[in-house]
DNA sequence: CATCAGGGCCCTG
DNA sequence: CAGGGCCCTGAT
């Protein structure tokens, strides 16, 4: 292994994310797996990004509460940071954490639905974040495709240990991802030695598109849904699973939720129909039931319903989803 | 031991 | 639009 560079330039900030707003529950995702880049204990989070190509190391801290939220950012670097490359720093992680997203409507349309009202309770203030960029969340979902969670835990390790960097901050050696031209120049042969199987096409596709700035994130940003959609779509090796993930989670289209895989479908039908994980309720009918209920929130309802759960499983075993996670 | 489906997607017919 | 193939692995 590679020694760790060590980030010693330190710059602290403040974020005031918008009220109500759940540290915790917004920082860490129960349902996510682990990964060797971030660490997150109650009321901190250490996370390495990759910003214009600089490695970083950050620590977001809690500082605040719901009703009066305040977040200590401290940001590691190799060198000294610009003015402005922090400013653009602080505006892009606004973004990807949704820190100033206004969920009053949310909140207050739902407050009396009987199942989602009391979820909302527990979970006032929590937003969806990506801590990734499009590519790195690109990889992630290749990652994910057709495996178990272990399998997808040890391909990304594997990633990391080739072509991330190892980086030394505030006492953590955490990975950080590596530039899409880094995969370009690596071989197939060289990627399926990671035990990737098939998605080391899919892997090197993605990052060669990257690298010739097919897409440009930024700007993706900024187009309709559907424009989003068919651009992420012709991208190899990524579908409309994928896809449906990132147009909520990258893109923040919290009424987005198209494709329910297997696994999800069983859970959702328990979660709403109480069924038995054999005989699951068809995707459509679940569909059509989170259309009719939360319309252009169905996705970020269900988050709450999904992290809820998942929360849960953290403290008490729930038998019945032990058995529908695929470890 | 073998077979199979899967935290999908591509390609072919 | 249906169905086979693909890296692997856990379940049966």
């Amino acid at each position: 292994m590679r020694p760790p560079a060590v980030l010693d330039i330190r710059h602290i900030t403040q974020f005031l994310p918008e009220a109500p707003f759940n540290f915790d529950a917004t920082l860490h995702k129960p349902d996510h797996f682990p990964a060797a880049d971030n660490i997150w204990q109650p009321g901190v989070r250490w996370q390495t990004m990759l910003w214009q190509n600089q490695p970083l190391g950050l620590k977001f801290e809690n500082q605040g509460a719901i009703a009066q939220p305040e977040i200590r950012l401290t940001v590691w670097a190799k060198d000294e940071l610009s003015r402005s490359f922090l400013q653009e720093l602080r505006a892009e992680i606004n973004y990807r954490y949704n820190l100033l997203a206004d969920l009053t409507e949310f909140n207050q349309r739902f407050s009396d639905d009987a199942q989602l009202g009391p979820a909302i309770n527990r979970w006032l203030g929590m937003r969806p974040f990506s801590c990734n960029s499009l590519y790195e969340y690109l990889i992630i979902a290749i990652v994910l495709q057709n495996a178990t969670i272990r399998r997808s835990v040890q391909m990304m390790q594997a990633l990391f240990e080739k072509y991330g960097t190892l980086l030394a901050y505030d006492g953590q050696e955490l990975y950080c991802f590596w530039l899409p031209e880094v995969i370009t120049r690596a071989t197939e042969e060289a990627l399926r030695e990671l035990k990737v199987g098939y998605r080391a096409k899919s892997i090197k596709r993605v990052s060669e598109a990257f690298s010739r700035e097919d897409i440009n994130e930024l700007e993706l940003r900024f187009k309709p849904k559907e424009d989003q959609r068919a651009v992420l779509l012709g991208l190899y090796g990524i579908g409309p699973a994928s896809v449906g993930y990132i147009l909520f989670d990258v893109f923040h289209h919290w009424g987005e939720l198209t494709h329910i895989s297997p696994w999800e479908q069983k859970i959702y039908s328990k979660l709403f129909f109480e069924t038995t994980p054999d005989e699951p309720v068809e995707v459509n009918e679940l569909l059509a039931l989170f259309e009719k209920r939360f319309s252009d929130y169905k996705m970020l309802a269900v988050h709450y319903f999904w992290e809820d759960l998942f929360w849960r499983r953290k403290y008490e075993k729930l038998e019945w989803l032990e058995k529908l996670i695929r470890l």
